[in-house]
DNA sequence: TCATTTTTACTGGTTTAGCAGCAAAAATAG
DNA sequence: CTATTTTTGCTGCTAAACCAGTAAAAATGA
């Protein structure tokens, strides 16, 4: 996973629930420019700010390596 | 999945791979404030910064969404 | 066609992330 | 206990993320 691809899958998204631009940033509630920057793959977003964006287009992220049911486990 | 729980994964993965903070900085190409920042769970760390000390950790990211299927078949 | 919306692309200003260096506390090893 | 390593937490500095505003290009729709 890189920016650039986190960038097409959030346009993606974006596209299929309707929302322009500035609807998108205004429910997420960052700027238009973040969301602008996001879509063009920019790799400095901050990560609450993507998180935000995500989070408005329903998109869950997810962590994997060998070692996350151990870490799970040992969570409990 | 939220910043708390990301840097719980970074610190659980690094403790595993027996590296120091430094040293887990130095490998990825961040400052050990990065490391120390992510572990701590600070939601303002860059992006780039993030996927940095996730790929020396080994840590796969991944998005997932209904769509996301739908998403891939038109990529190609 | 013409009007509206959306996207791209810049701006200046404010805030802050990331950095290295330092030092003290905490943990580990011998 | 002692020495070493690691972690925590601070510092000032530089670069840049984020924001709202603006405007023009592109896309959409009536």
């Amino acid at each position: 996973m890189n920016s650039n691809r986190i960038g097409k899958i959030v346009r993606f998204h974006r596209k299929i629930s309707g929302l322009s631009r500035e609807a998108c940033a205004r429910l997420a509630g960052v700027g238009k420019t973040a969301v602008y920057d996001v879509e063009h793959g920019k790799s400095t977003v901050q990560l609450d700010t993507l998180l935000k964006i995500l989070a408005v287009m329903n998109i869950q992220i997810e962590l994997q390596s060998p070692f996350m049911k151990q870490f799970e486990d040992e969570e409990s």
